[in-house]
DNA sequence: TGATTAGGTGGGAGCGCTCTCAGAGGGAGA
DNA sequence: TCTCCCTCTGAGAGCGCTCCCACCTAATCA
């Protein structure tokens, strides 16, 4: 078993010191034409890795972002919308040449154990932090660490600088307004939980629409918990008040809510109409398809990853919070007319 | 902005030298009682946390595995599959005390170059790599590297030591076997990709069963490629020679593949009885509720998170091979009576 | 009683890199 | 011609830890 080659042999290789090798590693600048090309024949040749701990111990600077999902989350694969997340980050970071540390939790105790060693370990130079419940003490744990992050969603308090979101309001405010301007009167909605941002924001938004095509809500108003089962439960409390359009707030929780609807012998979107919203899934893959309010998750997770390269390297140092559009994408599920995208 | 605490200072503050606070740090023994007390007591009022990369220069050990999914795969996560995995990993690396790096490829190039990044600076300890397509050039590079890894799945060469895997043949020949039980005489399977393991074990079990139940093929056998998609255009091909019964060899081409029976007219399990494989989708997720061969994916991956830690402490040396077994569960699709699981 | 051992502790070296500083060499300007 | 500066290079220190060895003190044994 050999040793694993170190700078030092790499300059001697190539008739130079240890210094100029690190130099030519970092293409750094003053170093002769000459110098840099037997430099890099010679890493060319060995293989040569920089070793990156030992890097990290002397610039401290890791390489190595960290994506913290928050709440003891089985389920939370379910839901696409978190692969196309880390799908983004990935990206991101393959093309930046960083690597991505990945920290899930299984319990509640595993998420106190775990923040404190990922903020402390220096394992780290940033994390990307899913805004999941409201008031989450980790926001906090990160700005008195004075750890760089990235909050994905709308951050709760003042205290997280960054943060890149989808424009959860205005996508639930497009989606309600839809379904009034189609004609529908009885409109009702399943909301995420009320204890997450996304669940403030798109009620709202759905609120807000209401009251501006003068109509009301008259109670019809669920609040679903992401999952499919969860839709489908929301779904028959909210038959009880017959509505004929609802808005539900995740394509997740919209495939529950037709079985729902369908179970209760009710067809959709004759009888009920209805939007969601994420827009993730392919269009075959209910039936009928599904009008859904579009975000585009896989880009939030690639600009929360750029962003978070930007701070940790400095460029960006002022607050930034990036809101990205939604869109609506019209299929059947809404009842509008000759819908085939 | 004050300098973070090192061992040095930790050793100063309760009145000991740097190697004897590093000794209760890592728990070793030969270090009295009372000065163990003195220490602990020191680190828990100070939050020191020791400083990963020194730790792992030091000592050449990272305290960081490695997750591998190979292949360019936009697709990835709209498979259950690979959460339930990524979740039994997780588990075990949190309970283990060490963290998650994980590579996903957007790009061959990506696969390429990190490849080397991942396996030359000594930024993981081990890796777990998902095994995708037979004769994946990563193995030997790992094998030629040194570098412990378990692979999850049947490695097709023998140069993989350690592996965690579903017993694959057995799950599909039970799954045949059922339906020709049920009487059904014109059984057709969809495949995996010819060029997984997973495809190679899964078609020769469904052969084999057919084979032992005296009846035969007849070309109705289709190959899809995992995804929902494919499952549909596999089973619109498989129509052509009407079969009675299908294997599908994932819940997510079954779900394609029934809609592929909806649309071509037909009940199922009245004109056509569908088994597939997997188990990952809780009952109300198709209609009918799928009968399915149950990988116990959760599991496979803690093990193989586990298996690893044990390869990389060196308490496993000689070469292991896991295999799950697979168990059939079963529910409307196979047309079996008073199923209601 | 002296020699030996085991438990407990401290100091030094070194992991492989980055960063700062000093110095050599050569071209340009006075 | 001398000085100055700019480009390029090398040496040294040090990041925070682990590991090895040397040492000290008691306790044990012949």
């Amino acid at each position: 078993m050999e040793r694993r080659l170190n700078l030092e042999d790499i300059g001697r290789l190539a008739g130079v010191s240890r210094s100029t090798a690190s130099r030519v590693v970092n293409g750094e600048p003053n170093v002769s034409d000459q110098v840099v090309r037997r430099v890099r024949q010679v890493i060319s040749e060995t293989g040569y890795q920089p070793h990156a701990a030992a890097r990290s111990l002397a610039s401290n600077r890791t390489g190595v972002i960290g994506l913290v999902i928050p709440g003891a989350v089985q389920t939370l694969f379910d839901d696409p919308y978190f692969g196309r997340l880390i799908l983004g980050v990935t990206g991101a970071t393959n093309s930046l040449g960083t690597t991505l540390a990945f920290f899930l939790f299984g319990t509640d105790a595993d998420e106190e154990s775990i923040t404190t060693r990922v903020v402390n370990s220096g394992l780290v130079d940033g994390v990307i932090v899913t805004a999941s419940v409201m008031g989450d003490p980790l926001i906090s744990d990160l700005r008195s660490a004075n750890m760089p992050f990235v909050v994905v969603g709308r951050p709760d308090s003042a205290g997280a600088p960054f943060s890149v979101d989808v424009d959860n309001r205005g996508g639930a405010y497009a989606a309600a307004s839809y379904l009034a301007q189609l004609g529908h009167e009885r409109i009702g909605m399943i909301t995420p939980p009320s204890n997450t941002t996304a669940g403030v924001d798109r009620r709202g938004g759905f609120l807000d629409a209401i009251a501006d095509a003068g109509l009301s809500v008259d109670g019809r108003i669920e609040e679903g918990q992401w999952s499919e089962e969860s839709g489908r439960a929301a779904m028959e409390r909210l038959l009880l008040s017959s509505p004929d359009a609802v808005f539900v707030a995740s394509d997740r929780m919209a495939i529950g809510a037709l079985r729902a609807i369908r179970d209760a012998g009710l067809r959709c979107p004759e009888d009920i109409a209805v939007v969601s919203f994420d827009g993730l899934l392919s269009g075959d893959q209910t039936d009928p398809r599904l009008t859904s309010v579009r975000q585009s998750v896989t880009e939030v997770g690639d600009r929360a990853a750029r962003l978070l390269h930007s701070v940790i390297d400095g460029t960006v140092s002022t607050p930034e919070h990036v809101v990205y559009p939604t869109e609506m994408i019209v299929r059947e599920s809404c009842g509008a007319a000759g819908s085939h995208t």
